[in-house]
DNA sequence: GGTCTAGAAATGGTACTACCAATTCTCATC
DNA sequence: GATGAGAATTGGTAGTACCATTTCTAGACC
């Protein structure tokens, strides 16, 4: 009788049944879901295994719950990825200079990108984008913030979201890694690289823009690698309280 | 006094906890955790709520539970992004074409590395995909998992964890939504296609491997995007009894 | 009629208990 | 020393109770 009764875990099925329900429709971004009491009852779970389900989606920003009010399904949701990436840095030990690496490896591509599909609209994104580091001052923190959302925008004009989606993570691991060290990167020499690859990306000229991008993320690769290699273990992960599990 | 309550929930404290005890290095991969009951006491919270944490550090890969037995900390898990990914793919509606479109910004130049950095024991791998390609017969669902790891060959031999990683995820995302359509490509073009990559790689020659990468998932991205852009939205997610949430 | 407010109801957050099923451990038995 | 039955351990699930916050509702008030 158990003919399809997997070895799957409830936690497992539940979640495929929250996919189903969204794929199928039953369920769109911005829908409230029923409360967990019901929802459980529905499904015929308990409300705890329910909740270990609804807490996985809202940790991955999939759905946000509210007390007193209830549970609502997200749009689209950048962050999905970010909690799982940490975990991935913090086991595979993955460093400061690898992740750079892989900027290096996506990044000129997309600029080259970008450079083909550049429209007015966006081009006015990214002169904006200078004129805000400018204004930000050398050493500021907002240095580094409009730094990723010059090339943050960059990936909306390469117009592929897998990427775009993926690489705003990366950008944000890096972010919560370096913090201090932006005093490090000199203002003038941060603004005139990327004035480079803003004015290739306005040419429409795809081959400069993607040797720009190559030159500026080698450059900052090589300028950031140094002072935070070292400290990238000790940062991961907010103190809570007694760590001891004994 | 709640001087540092924030307003982050236990599940995300303790998840930060966690993240805390792996970077300290208290928690290495392959270590055991201690019972849940003996864990929920130690860190003064409720079985239930920490059972939220653990299934969410299961379903993501970080850690393995076994009844009767225990919970053991996994090492590197490039099954992580697994479940985000679908996620995403669902939510954002990201189309097969979109996923081949990412393949196509970083393959090639992954392909360019690879061809740098070429060992004689990658080499011989990639020549046993080939064969092994050649044994599995026109339309066989093997001949796509095949294909998949020969590319997942390259990913290794261009030496970089976080694009490898990424694309697996897209690679598996891909491979849930073909399936059938295998017997679709033909199985001598395929192999033509493939072995010109490994001769450019064998050659050491970046910029061949990158031009030659390219052309095969152009030429895949043709072949298979007609018939598989319909079906994506139906088949994510695995049935699990009755759906209906009221 | 409209506004405001206090109480009721609904909802997610956490804790605790109980029991099940699978696994491992222990120790008597051969 | 090997074997096997039973006890202990462990994760899996269910159910209940109570709290804090938010929303809803109904009545008081102007």
């Amino acid at each position: 009788m158990p003919y399809r009764t997997r070895k799957k875990d409830l936690t497992a099925k539940l979640l495929a049944t929250f996919k189903q329900l969204i794929s199928e429709g039953t369920l769109v971004p911005g829908a409230r879901l029923p409360a967990e009491r019901e929802m459980a009852s529905s499904l015929k779970v308990s409300r705890g295994s329910l909740r270990q389900v609804l807490k996985m989606l809202e940790i991955m920003g999939v759905v946000s719950q509210r007390v007193g009010d209830g549970t609502y399904l997200n749009g689209a949701a950048p962050s999905i990825l970010a909690e799982p990436m940490e975990f991935l840095i913090l086991l595979d030990g993955i460093s400061f200079g690898e992740l750079m690496e892989a900027r290096l490896i996506v990044e000129p591509e997309l600029a080259a990108r970008a450079a083909s599909r550049a429209t007015p609209e966006y081009l006015a994104i990214l002169r904006q984008s200078l004129v805000s580091m400018k204004e930000s001052g050398a050493g500021h923190a907002g240095l580094i913030e409009e730094d990723l959302r010059f090339h943050r925008t960059i990936f909306q004009m390469a117009d592929n979201r897998v990427c775009s989606i993926m690489f705003s993570i990366v950008h944000q691991s890096l972010h919560n890694l370096m913090e201090i060290t932006s005093r490090m990167v000199g203002l003038d020499h941060t603004i005139k690289l990327h004035t480079r690859i803003y004015t290739a990306i306005r040419k429409g000229d795809p081959e400069e823009a993607r040797a720009r991008m190559f030159a500026h993320l080698t450059d900052a690769k090589g300028l950031l690698t140094r002072s935070n290699e070292a400290r990238i273990q000790a940062r991961m992960g907010d103190r809570f309280g007694t760590l001891s599990l004994r």
